[in-house]
DNA sequence: GTTGCGCCTTGACTTAAGTCAAACATCAGT
DNA sequence: ACTGATGTTTGACTTAAGTCAAGGCGCAAC
């Protein structure tokens, strides 16, 4: 598939005339990473951003002594590192790949110039840069005013989005990187679950969760309701 | 003065042509705040946004059981309200004014008209939303990797960037406030200040707090080094 | 003044969640 | 199938920080 029918696919790129598309083709390199590779580490010179076009990638901090927050899990065809394009700097967080990730690589200077000719562009970006601060704001939500149950039963609730019935999770993620996503460990979020099973709010085997009461994972997430 | 110099005035719309400045002075509309009034709350539909004329504004969200957490605490002449804008949708947190509060309303709707037509504009919103990013990354590496100790180093040390000798911190928010922007409670803010006086990293008194040893508070913000 | 009301501090206690250590499971590579 | 590396669970223990309750401080209003 060429560039710019690829680039066209992109939900990010919705909606845009296609002499932009072809704009966005001539300055988009073609990148791959494999498992565990990093795109960039925090605090280095923030030279553009990525297109994610299959595989996965996480977003973290790692703090002094090596406890890890991961922020965001992003899949295809999700972009990253745009924040640090905008602001100048660095980017302010590290970035890598979770398997075989192809991407999209932007340059910033030339993307920049790009948005400055096209206002649909820009307005997708501030769209873009919108969401993730609506997704941060929940994170810093999540931490600060929940305790980990809370945390754990509207992450579970969240994933569950769409699978209707029955509502079954896949993991996609291992259960370090599930526990580091919401902000604890993985004995504590090993204990939690069984807390959870054993009152019949979900059932889980190793790679999937199933939820078997709605409405008390809700109460739980509210704090309306405590786990025994 | 008239509304288009103070729009001129302020350093989101720095170097924007005059008739750009004008422009945004036809949508803009002086509204007043006393304290304690609140601009919107979490969940509201987004009307538009704000940009502070003086006085202080917190942006914050409540657990259900009461608990605040602070997210910003702005002061002119910043804007707030921004992200809903681009989102669409509803307020991801609530917004209330700490003083008498003049401020200009941008309707939402009216404004994106005006940055299809400038991409100038356009990127000072990118860059202000980046910048928003980058404050609640640390917010969250905040509340995730430090422990109070750390956080309330890191608080004290950013505040103080550039009252250079001798590094004082006039408090200009309570400390409830202050505890509440940290993610803890004021007993335990009360205990910290307290120890970390014990081992003389700061001098305090009601209203300012003086740093007597800025590497000792590095230290701590970097997890090398505990209190006591 | 004195009353009252937030704000701030202090102490005794509780608790959620982290640490450490061990055992076990799972999976990929040889 | 064995090996080693990761991922997961469990138990016993520690600890940071929250809760509850009481008392003091400071400021504004009467």
């Amino acid at each position: 598939m060429d560039m710019t029918s690829i680039i066209a696919g992109i939900p990010l790129f919705q909606g845009l005339p296609s002499k932009q598309c072809s704009a966005l083709a001539g300055i988009a390199q073609r990148k791959y990473y494999s498992k565990g590779q990093s795109f960039f580490s925090e605090g280095d010179e923030a030279a553009g951003f990525y297109v994610i076009l299959s595989g996965k990638v996480k977003i973290f901090k790692l703090s002094p002594d090596g406890k890890e927050q991961i922020f965001h899990i992003l899949e295809t065809p999700e972009p990253f590192g745009e924040a640090a394009v905008f602001a100048g700097k660095n980017y302010p967080a590290s970035a890598q790949a979770l398997s075989e990730t192809p991407v999209l690589f932007f340059p910033g200077r030339e993307f920049v110039n790009l948005i400055r000719r096209d206002p649909a562009l820009a307005l997708s970006m501030l769209g873009l840069l919108s969401m993730r601060l609506r997704k941060l704001t929940t994170l810093v939500e999540n931490l600060s005013l929940r305790e980990v149950p809370g945390r754990l039963a509207a992450y579970l609730l969240y994933q569950c989005q769409g699978n209707a019935h029955p509502p079954v999770i896949e993991l996609d993620v291992s259960k370090n990187q599930m526990a580091s996503l919401l902000g604890t460990i993985p004995e504590t979020l090993s204990r939690i679950l069984k807390r959870m099973m054993d009152e019949n709010l979900i059932k889980a085997d190793s790679r999937t969760i199933t939820i078997l009461d709605q409405k008390g994972l809700m109460d739980l997430a509210e704090g309306l309701r405590k786990l025994g």
